[in-house]
DNA sequence: TAGATTGTTAATCGATTAACAATC
DNA sequence: TAGATTGTTAATCGATTAACAATC
C-alpha cells in the first residue's frame, strides 16, 4: 500500500491553487515556492514539501510554470472536471449559493435546488425549479450528484444529511451550526461563521 | 511568559462549546469527554487535554457540568460578552449574514452594513440602513467595531480589509474568494466554499 | 464500596523547518 | 559561468494518544 497524503497537506492545495490561478489571471508566467508563500503566509519550504507528495513539478533556478502547476493541482484534486452539486435549503444563504458564478470555473456546477416550505417549492431560483425536500432521494437517483451543500436550519441538518447518504452523496458542505454524523465513507466540511467569529476572539482584549 | 496555548487547540474550543449549548438545549446536565468526543469525532483524551490547557472543569466519575463548562468556554474565548461586528458588502452573502439571527445567542451583534453600490446605499437591510462603502473609516471611528466580515467581490476584497484595519478592525471573517494579507495583530479566517468542496473532491473517485 | 471518569504523564506519532546537493 | 531555486533529507518541533493514579 502506498502511504497515504495526509489530508493537512490536501487542504492546503486548493489554496494553492486558488492564489495559482489568481496570479495566472495577472498575465503571470512562472512564481517559485518563496513568492507563493509569502502570499499566502506558508513557508518555502512547506509548499515545496507539500507537491514533492505528488510529483515534480519545478524547474531549479526557475521555479513554477503558473499553467501548468495550476492543471496539475486541479488533476489532483479532481476538480480537472465538473462535479454535479445539490443544494439543500433556499433561505438566504441556498439563495446566495445558487446564485453565486464562482463555481463553474472551479470544478462545480449547481444542478438542483431543494427546500420543505411548500410556498417555495415549485419558484424560480438561480435558474431552476426548488423542489420538494422530501424527493431528494428520488430525484438524486437518476442524477450524478455525490456533492452536496447543506443550508437549511440545524434543527434540520442532520435528517437531510442522511437523506443525501442515502441517495449516494459522498460529499457534503454543511451550512448549518451543528456537527454532523455520518459514515466513514462519506466526507463533510463545515462552515459556521460564528466559530470562525469565536476563534478570532480568543485573541483580541 | 506563560507557555502559550496552541492555535490548533482554540480552534476546537467553539466547537465544544457549540456542541455543549445544543446538549444544554437538549435539556442535559452533564456530560463526558467520551461522549462528546463520539458526537464530535474527537477523541475523549484529546478533549480533556485540550480543557486542561485553561483549568480544570470537571469531575472525576462524573464528567463535565454542561453549562458550566460552556459558561467557562465563553469566558475563555471572550464571548462572555457582545462584539459588535460590521458587514461590507449587501450581496447575497452580505444579506444572509445581516438577516442571520443566529449571531446574538453566540456573542455578536450587527451594527453596520457597508457597500459600493450606489443603489443599494441608503436602502434598509436587517434593521440597517446601508452606507457608502467610502465612509467605513469615518462611521467605524465613533464606534466599538473590532470584528468585520468581508462579503465583497473577490477584486474589491483586499482594499476593503486595508480600510478595516485601519480603522481598527482586528478580526476579519472573509468571504472572498482571495487570500488576504494584513498585519500579525490582525486576525484573518476565510470562507471560501469553492475551497471546502475540493478539498473533498480528491478523496471521491 | 464499585464503577466511572477526570487530569496528567510519558510515549508515540506526525508535521514543519533548515539545510544543501543537484541542476536549470 | 553565477545566481537562483528545486526536491529531499535529517533534525526539530509540536500534537495526539495511551495509560493510569487520583478521586468523585
Amino acid at each position: 500500500m502506498p502511504k497515504s497524503i495526509p489530508d493537512i497537506v490536501i487542504g492546503r492545495l486548493p489554496i494553492y491553487l486558488r492564489a495559482l490561478q489568481h496570479m495566472g489571471m495577472e498575465g503571470r508566467q512562472v512564481t517559485s515556492s518563496q513568492e507563493l508563500g509569502e502570499r499566502l503566509g506558508i513557508s518555502a519550504a512547506q509548499i515545496r514539501k507539500d507537491l514533492s507528495q505528488f510529483g515534480e513539478f519545478g524547474k531549479q533556478g526557475t521555479g513554477y510554470n503558473i499553467d501548468f502547476l495550476s492543471k496539475q493541482l486541479q488533476e489532483i484534486l479532481k476538480v480537472d472536471r465538473v462535479w454535479d452539486v445539490a443544494i439543500v435549503g433556499a433561505g438566504d444563504i441556498g439563495k446566495g449559493l445558487a446564485n453565486y458564478n464562482g463555481f463553474s470555473s472551479r470544478g462545480f456546477r449547481i444542478v438542483m435546488i431543494f427546500d420543505s416550505n411548500p410556498n417555495l417549492v415549485g419558484t424560480q431560483l438561480g435558474g431552476f425549479t426548488i423542489k420538494d425536500s422530501r424527493l431528494i432521494k428520488q430525484e438524486l437517483e437518476s442524477s450524478n450528484v455525490r456533492v452536496a451543500m447543506i443550508a437549511v436550519p440545524a434543527a434540520q441538518a442532520q435528517a437531510v444529511a442522511e437523506q443525501l447518504v442515502e441517495a449516494g452523496v459522498k460529499a457534503i458542505l454543511n451550512y448549518a451550526p451543528v456537527n454532523l454524523t455520518v459514515g466513514p465513507d462519506v466526507h463533510v466540511q463545515h462552515i459556521d461563521p460564528t466559530i470562525h467569529l469565536q476563534r478570532m476572539t480568543y485573541y483580541l482584549d
